[in-house]
DNA sequence: TCGTTGTTTATAATTATTCTAAAGAAGATT
DNA sequence: AATCTTCTTTAGAATAATTATAAACAACGA
């Protein structure tokens, strides 16, 4: 239950002028309780619904990757035809219910710990992600 | 080292017509020592490399998906703005390199076992992938 | 050889995403 | 408050991966 005086202090903060859209966009991405799970379509979509104005779709897409980049979002690695994105930015794992389209986030202690034995020399792990497909 | 013949065989009890095109693609893909990581463009280009005929973009497509319902290729789940899939339909994990956009393979001795403790009524696990992203 | 069915192909259509450039809004400066 | 600068939004165009279409072609069984 963040208030939009947060979101424009969190804007400011990230150097993002906190225009009504990126606010709205706030609103409807991390005034929630639980994390959320989105393509930017859906987003779009939801904007709509949920404040009553539109922002445009380029918009959309200019802030959820400003966000990203900021690292208020994380994006989700599935083969889909659309992006996914989550507010949760936790290192974390997902099922992804292959019929419903739908991310689930993991708890890390629904995995367990995961130590990765090999090595590549000059590089370093950035992530280790499980993504669990779900069927009926 | 697999003669054609072989993949004319496979080819028929797997109700597909052995065809020039698809023979060829069996070459690229399957007769090698070592699993192989590619995108549809990656192999469109190698079969005029390594075959000297040209097969239409189309024709990889369409043979690349027929092999992957057949089960004869493995989809790897990363974001990027190709698919990529993999001639090793066991279950396996992977590295990917991030700047040089190239997949490793992980044994699974190199993960662990992973134990998923959650589970979605009326849901069952499909697979159980992970995806480490390196970096430099 | 002939008829049937499956396959290939060029090309068009679709779709997610990015780019462009002009108009608008925010913040700083007077 | 007016002005200037910089950042942001936007519609629309461009790009690029993938899928659909439908006609020509090839494999197969009779
Ligand atoms: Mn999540
Ligand atoms: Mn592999
Ligand atoms: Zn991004
Ligand atoms: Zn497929």
């Amino acid at each position: 239950m963040s208030s939009k005086q947060e979101f424009i202090e969190k804007l400011r903060n990230s150097s993002l002028r906190p225009t009504k859209q990126r606010i709205n966009i706030c609103e409807v991405l991390f005034n929630r309780d639980k994390t959320f799970h989105f393509t930017i379509n859906d987003l779009f979509n939801l904007i709509k619904d949920k404040t009553g104005e539109k922002v445009s779709l380029a918009t959309v897409y200019n802030t959820v990757h400003a966000f990203h980049k900021k690292g208020y979002l994380k994006e989700i690695p599935i083969n889909s035809n659309q992006t996914y994105f989550d507010t949760n930015v936790t290192d974390h794992h997902h099922f992804f219910d292959v019929k419903e389209e739908k991310l689930i986030d993991l708890k890390n202690e629904d995995v367990g710990p995961i130590e990765i034995q090999k090595s590549i020399p000059g590089k370093k792990i950035k992530s280790v992600e499980v993504l669990v497909k779900l069927e009926d």
